[in-house]
RNA sequence: GGCUAUGUAGCUCAGCUGGUUAGAGCACAGCAUUCAUAAUGCUGGGGUCGGCAGUUCAAGUCUGCCCAUAGCUACCA
């Protein structure tokens, strides 16, 4: 894979688009800083390493966002990129391009793109049922319907599943549904959808994935979905809609999902088509036509593996573009071992951290513990404030701070010759392992390995002890050599960290006087060579700015709730920060609590048994709760096994007036389907229909046991016919 | 319920295709040192490698089951 000895490769590397609704968070950080990590190291090897990326601008929540602000979405997105692209200067992401998904040149390859699959068949076109804000006029997506939990009565639940018991369900089987944009009860209204035929690529995908183009985990979970098979992919969506119409579609637009990727490509020939691409020969075709001897790398975050590594390609190879030479998942940040949260203050936006800490940090931080793997990332801010401190300034710049002004003393000239030429060339030999660390993205091998190569650097500054020799006389020209050595190293290690940390190597460069710290001009070793004095670098990180983030983090929680008039936000907050005591527990024993409190809540949540190891009898009800529940007498008229179920039988059931039902039930493993035909039992004959994979299940049939195998239906006895009601 | 991962010293993590007394950094203790942003160097304490069973001459490393954590998913009607 890594091949300095090549020319020049050319490559294009993006990393996934943050949408334009939010501000950067340290969860989106680790991306931008991983993939800039990249590619600052290929830069460094002298390779024409292209890094583009783009604001996701479409989409219903943004035109929501917008229209809530007063707010054109154009002038709505415009504000939110300013917003970003500050964020990432911040955090030194040097992105050759920064665009928007809400652009011509996306626009444009769009229509091309859908085209390219609609001529080619790829795109089916049908009706579909969802549930519609008669108000507001606008179809709902799960997320904008609320309403009381079908199965716990739990209010204010979201359309697709339940907070409060974990039940699924469909938005239409909410209690008292209500919009969340309007508070209207929504209706299911039809409407024309058109959808990717997916299916179509699943032998090219199943190569495709298995191509070493994936992380071999990401392409095991993936095959989880080929082996399943692929369904079509709904990408069309009803005006009023923020994104782009679809060609000979009026008032259908592309789901953001799919333009958003493209969006890649468009921030490409953005950047092809500027004086800046122009000046540095880029080609959009030579990068994107089919037979590319470009590289293409995707940086993403496991949540979107679907979008990158089915649909993306299936588009790409349809419209006959090259598809990715690789795409690479991260995993999700987590604070002190859990999930970001707002009321913990630990779901911090990137310019809060700017506000109290430098980059550097974080940049390194993060770096000392990425990998390759999909592995999630836990920042402990404990262990980051010890981390960068130790490994930073008093190990890394301490070798330059604790050597440069002999020298800078005695006229700021290193020495004629270097006197540990073995040394300085292991230094320089392990820039090519450190380089295959790099090129791998194992960036916390490769900063082990360079702090390893720092640990050297302060031995052989110990043992030589130039502060001891410099009080001897006629010492002074050996108190030079060795901190010429010294300072040499110094030079290496900045090399090897310059990706990671850039304002520290051009504080290098300017101490050094340095053009370059580009990985081959380490090979040279600087010798009669004019430094400067030598400037701090780097402060030590503070457990009190930590302390600061988090507590502008919360404060900016309860400014927001305050503006949406959300209180319940604020109540949660004050509820999580009430036990002051909390703050004094180590993470291990919040851990411990954490876990207990859980334990303690699935022991309550579970049924309670009796000593004949059958839950207690439940809670009296009245009457008319039981009478709520429509038994019916059925008879079974077929039974069959369910092709690819392992757990189900399907029956017909007969429940008289000539109706019949279609239910499924999870009897496989206790009854044989031709033991059941003909025979009587009781069903729930008024139970919402569920969607289940292999069809509609309407009702279900009564049946006790413990399960699997240990399971027995009802069965009335003779002279009950089809459709009595059991009271 | 299924799937994909993860679970190694107080903390953060290495441990490749199974092979001598399980490693690193930080933290901690003692000593040395004082050039450096109270930094550095040396020495040391600390782990039944989530649990149980199995395969093997030999398992942190393989197999099965279980537990916990994260995510995805569902045929729990």
């Amino acid at each position: 894979m890594t091949d300095q000895a090549s020319p020049s490769r050319k490559i294009l590397v993006t990393s996934a688009l943050p949408y334009a609704n939010g501000s950067i968070h340290l969860g989106h950080l680790l991306e931008y800083i991983q993939t800039d990590i990249w590619v600052r190291f290929q830069k460094s090897r002298g390779h024409q390493c292209t890094y583009v990326c783009a604001d996701d601008a479409h989409g219903t929540a943004i035109m929501l966002r917008a229209e809530k602000e007063g707010l054109t979405p154009e002038q709505q997105i415009a504000n939110v990129k300013a917003e970003h692209e500050a964020d990432f200067a911040g955090f030194q992401i040097n992105f050759d391009n920064f665009h928007t998904t809400h652009s011509e040149e996306n626009r444009l390859f769009s229509e091309e793109i859908y085209k390219a699959c609609h001529d080619k068949g790829h795109i089916a076109v049908r009706k579909i049922k969802q549930l519609y804000d008669p108000v507001k006029e606008l179809f709902l997506a799960d997320r904008y319907v609320k309403g009381q939990c079908p199965k716990c009565n739990a209010e204010d639940q979201y359309g697709d599943n339940c907070e409060s018991c974990g039940a699924t369900y469909t938005p239409a089987e909410l209690i008292k549904p209500f919009s969340t944009i309007s508070g209207a009860t929504p209706v299911e209204k039809e409407s024309e959808h058109y959808f990717f035929k997916l299916p179509d690529f699943q032998e090219f995908l199943q190569d495709w994935t298995r191509s070493g183009t994936l992380q071999e985990e990401v392409a095991n979970k993936l095959a989880e979905w080929l082996d399943s098979g692929l369904q079509e992919w709904d990408i069309s969506r009803d005006a009023p809609y923020f994104g782009f119409e679809i060609p000979d579609a009026p008032g259908k637009y592309f789901y953001v999902w799919l333009d958003a990727p493209i969006g890649y490509m468009a921030s490409f020939k953005h950047l092809c088509d500027s004086e800046a691409g122009k000046a540095q020969g880029l080609n959009f075709d030579d990068y994107w036509k089919a037979d590319s001897d470009a590289e293409v790398y995707h940086f993403i975050g496991k949540d979107i593996i679907n979008f990158h590594a089915l649909f993306w390609p299936a588009m790409l190879s349809a419209a006959d573009y090259r598809t990715p030479t690789a795409v690479f998942a991260h995993g999700f940040v987590t604070v002190n071992g859990e999930k970001m949260s707002k009321s913990r203050g630990t779901f911090i936006k990137g310019r809060t951290f700017l506000n109290h800490l430098d980059p550097t940090y974080l940049r390194y931080y993060f770096a000392a513990k990425l990998s390759n793997k999909v592995d999630d990332f836990d920042l402990n801010l404990e262990d980051f404030v010890q981390r960068v401190n130790s490994d930073l300034v008093n190990k890394l710049v301490n070798i330059a701070s604790r050597t440069a002004n002999f020298v800078y003393k005695a006229g700021g000239k290193l020495s004629s010759t270097c006197v540990e030429p073995e040394m300085v060339q292991h230094f320089i030999d392990q820039g090519d392992v450190i380089a295959e660390m790099y090129e791998n993205r194992e960036f916390g091998k490769a900063m082990k390995e360079i702090m390893t190569l720092a640990d050297r650097a302060n031995e052989y500054i110990q043992d030589k002890a130039p502060w001891a020799m410099n009080k001897e006389e006629g010492r002074q020209q050996e108190v030079i050599e060795v901190c010429s050595v010294a300072l040499n190293l110094f030079r290496q290690l900045i090399t090897y960290l310059a990706p990671v940390l850039p304002e520290i190597a051009e504080k290098t460069k300017a101490f050094l006087n340095l053009d370059t710290l580009n990985w081959a001009a380490r090979t040279h070793i600087l010798t009669d060579h004019e430094i400067n004095k030598f400037k701090p670098m780097l402060g030590r990180a503070e457990i009190k700015h930590v302390e600061a983030i988090l507590a502008e983090t919360k404060d900016d929680l309860r400014k927001e709730a305050i503006l949406n008039g959300d209180v319940s936000a604020l109540e949660a907050d004050d509820n999580e920060t009430e036990p002051a005591e909390e703050k004094k527990l180590s993470a291990k024993e919040r851990k411990k609590i954490e876990k207990e409190r859980r334990a303690a809540e699935k022991a309550a949540n579970a049924p309670k048994l009796r000593e004949d190891g059958n839950e207690v009898i439940a809670d009296e009800i009245q009457f008319e709760d039981f009478a709520k529940v429509d038994l019916r007498i059925a008879k079974i008229i077929k039974a069959d096994h369910v092709e690819g179920a392992d757990k189900l039988l399907q029956l017909t059931l007969d429940i008289g007036n000539g109706e019949t039902r279609n239910v499924f039930s999870g009897i496989k493993a206790a009854y044989q389907p031709e033991d059941l035909e003909g025979k009587l039992t009781v069903m729930v004959a008024n139970l919402a229909p569920r969607k289940m994979k292999f069809g509609m299940s309407e009702g279900m049939v009564l049946a006790a046991g413990p399960g699997g195998s240990d399971l027995w239906i009802l069965e009335p006895h003779a002279g009950a016919q089809p459709g009595m009601r059991v009271l």
